[in-house]
RNA sequence: GGCGGUGUGCCCGAGCGGCCAAAGGGAGCAGACUGUAAAUCUGCCGGCUCAGCCUUCCCAGGUUCGAAUCCUGGCGCCGCCA
């Protein structure tokens, strides 16, 4: 049996158990967290062309085809080359760019060689795909600058120690004009024009370059450089991808196959992919409070796309828990825990997630909130004598701003909870109460409360912090 | 370059010279209900020292007792022509 296979044996043990227990949480996490490092050589090219393919959404020509090309290499004494081009525009990474550097992972630990593009050259022109206009370009520093924190957020997902980095300049700044013409005049304008979104943006009367019109043909010429046998990338790319077929059969070498991987939605449940613009993000910088605050409020119906993007669950795993959730032996709401510390695991670790597990219990399933850790605290010595509405807009940036404040008083959402032990009173505050200092109410409330309470808190609407002093 | 159109609050969008902080929808927020899920109902949704006051309808001027609404100039966007 493969390691993968023993490690599958014993999460499928555990995933037929009560899975609102913490401890067994505990131990499914472990056991599929120290699976993002299992070394997966000993697959055959067959299962490890499974485990890729059911994670993408197309592999193309065919998941055979990888087999197939997997079991050649091997017989060589080599890996397949895989190729991720990865663009240094974005400064703000996120759960979303995680999704195909972890099935790259992947092929690392299959013993596969996977080499980076960083595209600095076509970073300048500017992705064209799926764009409505055109981009800004950017420079030299921002690329560099942007690149660092990339790997530096990206770390916990890959070994970047063992992986090739490429700027695309090193070649394309090499190409001369009769080159580039050399290769243009074998690709059809109308291969590129066929596409839907230079389509509609020259329907629409909007500006197209030349530039970007080569985009797909500089992509494609890194795959030709490199000489990749896979490339990987989202569906979005796919057209990109394809162009790097047709460059390599051009440059006489065999054409990559094609990984797609799914474009993941955001966590507002709109149906639109995860992004910075849309706000519906879970950024990799996050606190592991924040991560397992994030996920848990998806909409259930997410919860297997996340699962299969972000764990190391086999399909097998997925199938045990979606059933179990049909049956209802499984309470959706414990699977959506596990998923959000699967998630806070591989960031911040193991005990981070149990952490965070923790904490949101206790503050939201209504416990106790002295056992929350990390709440935004306000000190009475120096902000007593401020106004709480004032407090919650300026100091918590609970509410934009002090109207607001006032409103959610209004609509009797602004609570002040007295905690003694395991019990709680809370007072709902007044819409007046919101213009006063916020001494001045805490210390009427204690003095109505009998004996002394062990935290004082401030709630306003689903927001949560903690009264010292 | 020429002709025509258009510019409203987070987004879409209605707005007769006074009754407009500006209809309606979406998004968002809160309450009930819950599992920070889904569905449903209700309320809120420019700011503030909040029965009042202040700042908004691309920008700058102007007409008027009074302008988002009229006029002039500018800027942006869209369409047709070149």
């Amino acid at each position: 049996m493969t390691r993968l296979g023993e490690s599958v044996r014993r999460a499928r043990a555990l995933l037929t158990q009560d899975l609102s227990s913490d401890s067994v949480v505990r131990q499914l996490l472990e056991e599929t967290g120290t699976r993002r490092y299992l070394d997966l050589s000993d697959l055959s090219p067959a299962e490890q062309a499974r485990l890729i393919a059911g994670r993408a959404v197309d592999v193309l020509p065919s998941p055979d085809t990888l087999a197939e090309r997997i079991e050649a290499a091997r017989s060589g004494g080599r890996g397949l080359h895989v190729k991720l081009g990865i663009d240094p525009t974005a400064t703000d990474v996120h759960l979303g760019h995680a999704v195909p550097i972890i099935v790259l992972s992947r092929f690392q630990r299959m013993g596969h060689d996977v080499t980076l593009i960083i595209g600095d050259v076509t970073a300048k022109i500017g992705d064209p795909s799926g764009r409505s206009t055109e981009r800004p370009p950017l420079t030299d520093e921002d690329i560099a600058r942007n690149l660092a924190g990339y790997r530096e957020q990206v770390r916990p997902f890959f070994d970047f120690e063992r992986v090739a980095f490429r700027h695309n300049s090193e070649w394309l700044g090499a190409v001369t004009l009769p080159k580039l013409i050399g290769v243009l005049a074998q690709v059809p304008a109308s291969s590129l024009l066929q596409r839907d979104d230079f389509r509609t943006r020259l329907d629409g009367g909007h500006g197209l370059t030349m530039s970007e019109l080569i985009y797909p043909v500089a992509m494609a010429i890194d795959s030709a450089e490199i000489d990749a046998d896979v490339e990987l990338g989202g569906v979005d790319q796919l057209l990109n991808m394809q162009m790097g077929r047709r460059v390599m059969e051009i440059y006489g070498l065999t054409p990559q196959l094609i990984v797609t991987m799914p474009l993941i939605e955001g966590t507002d449940g709109s149906g639109a992919k995860m992004s910075k613009s849309k706000g519906n993000y879970v950024p990799l910088a996050a606190t592991a409070e924040d991560v397992f605050g994030k996920i848990m409020s998806i909409p259930d119906r997410l919860m297997e796309p996340y699962l299969r993007a972000w764990t190391e669950w086999t399909d097998e795993e997925l199938a045990a828990a979606t059933g179990r959730l049909a049956d209802g032996s499984l309470h959706p709401m414990d699977l959506k825990k596990v998923l959000a510390g699967e998630v806070v695991a591989v960031l911040h670790g193991t005990e981070a997630a149990m952490a965070a597990r923790a904490g949101f219990t206790a503050q939201f399933s209504r416990r106790s909130f002295t056992d929350v850790g990390a709440l935004p605290e306000v000190d009475l010595g120096e902000h007593g004598g401020e106004g709480i509405a004032t407090v919650l807009t300026k100091i918590l940036e609970f509410t934009p701003s002090a109207s607001a404040a006032r409103r959610l008083a209004k609509q009797k959402g602004l609570r002040l909870v007295l905690q003694t032990g395991e019990e709680q009173d809370s007072a709902v505050l007044a819409e007046a109460d919101a213009l006063r200092p916020l001494g001045e109410v805490v210390a009427e409330h204690l003095a109505a409360a009998t004996g002394t309470p062990d935290g004082v808190f401030l709630k306003a609407g689903r927001k949560l912090a903690q009264v010292r002093g």
